[in-house]
DNA sequence: ATCCTGTAAG
DNA sequence: CTTACAGGAT
């Protein structure tokens, strides 16, 4: 360690201090945050960037005002809340979180990293990032932006996320001891955000550009290196908007688990790998008059990317239809609707403005 | 290995 | 326009 660390600590809560960000979870500085605040900002936040999530954060807890209230909710309300932020495990196990803490821990969340981590949809590095900032405990919570700074501050050249034990036993040494955990995790990635961005890096403006062997051996840029992915499959399908003489569409919840589990959709064909066979398949509904609207949505999930053809069709004699709901273009945020079928609604509309109105 | 979406870069 | 990338838990 080129300077004390004590000394790259007060350099880092100095700086933190002068150009700490204002944010809707955020209590202000000298105060304790709400840790109901600092629980679900963090969930949020897992995959997801910070503009992103301001307005999720403040419709939930307008919505649910404190964690009793969300353990009341149901899933269902939680789901529709949180379409469009993805990864809905999250929301899942949000709620379920809620629950334990309501009726567990009497609505009070635990203030340790072990306490913490037992819960559902808590890893260790949102464990961390509680006990830390929610109880100023001495944690060291490592994320993306974490592992940057560390990277590059000490030049790792083993790529992630090969080097992840490395990291984090180097993050921790830069922690230990430091005077004020709370603002130290936030400083520690607050500085990966603004200044030691992936892309760009604002060395003028780093308070350990001093000490940094990245910019010293003018790497900075090109680290941390990263194991390369293999390339992602292609799946494809076709989706249906049937349209009714009220004007509205059908949807159904679908069924399974995993990927959207719990969500609604329009009808869909499965995906599969082949686009000549995907063209091939038939219809889930058995309404007729079926035509393709020479459109595609695309949409790319973590593992593949996918094609989706549109397909319309009218339903003139009402059939009735298993598990499936009539919406208008109206009651869409009543359900939640990933982002994906909102692509393809929009699409829909906007190719048959008529239908729409 | 499986789970999504928004944004920046090319 | 198309592609690449950021961002943790189970």
């Amino acid at each position: 360690m080129p300077k004390p660390v004590k000394h790259l600590q007060t350099q880092l809560l100095d700086w933190f201090s002068r150009h700490r960000r204002v944010m809707p979870w955020r209590a202000a500085k000298g105060v304790r945050p709400d840790p109901y605040h600092v629980w679900l900002s963090e969930i949020m936040l897992q995959q997801t960037t910070v503009v992103t999530v301001g307005p999720y954060f403040m419709k939930f807890i307008a919505k649910w005002p404190t964690v009793k209230h969300l353990a009341k909710a149901k899933l269902d309300d939680v789901l529709t809340a949180w379409a469009g932020l993805g990864y809905y495990a999250r929301a899942r196990n949000l709620h379920k979180c809620a629950v334990t803490v309501a009726n567990e821990h009497a609505g009070k969340f635990p203030e340790t990293v072990e306490g913490l981590r037992e819960l559902p949809g808590i890893g260790p590095y949102t464990a961390a990032a509680i006990a830390s900032i929610a109880f100023d405990r001495p944690a060291v919570a490592v994320d993306g932006n974490v592992e940057r700074v560390v990277s590059r501050f000490f030049a790792i050249e083993e790529p992630l996320p090969l080097s992840k034990d490395d990291i984090r036993r180097k993050a921790a040494r830069l922690a230990k001891d430091n005077p004020h955990p709370g603002d130290f995790t936030q400083a520690f990635m607050e500085l990966g955000a603004t200044v030691c961005t992936p892309r760009k890096p604002k060395c003028s403006l780093c308070p350990w550009a001093a000490d940094c062997a990245a910019r010293k051996k003018g790497v900075a840029e090109d680290l941390p290196r990263k194991v390369e992915k293999a390339q992602k499959p292609v799946r494809y399908g076709k989706v249906y908007y049937i349209s009714n003489r009220r004007g509205e569409f059908l949807i159904h919840k679908r069924t399974g688990q995993g990927l959207y589990e719990g969500l609604y959709q329009l009808p869909t064909t499965e995906w599969i790998d082949s686009r000549t066979a995907a063209r091939k398949l038939a219809a889930p509904v058995r309404i007729t008059g079926l035509e393709s609207l020479g459109a595609e949505v695309r949409h790319s999930f973590t593992h593949f990317d996918l094609i989706l053809e549109i397909w319309i069709g009218r339903d003139t004699k009402n059939t009735r239809l298993a598990h499936a709901v009539w919406i208008s273009a109206d009651n869409i945020d009543e359900y939640a609707l990933p982002t994906l079928m909102k692509k393809a609604i929009r699409l829909c509309m906007n190719g048959n403005p008529a239908k729409s109105a």
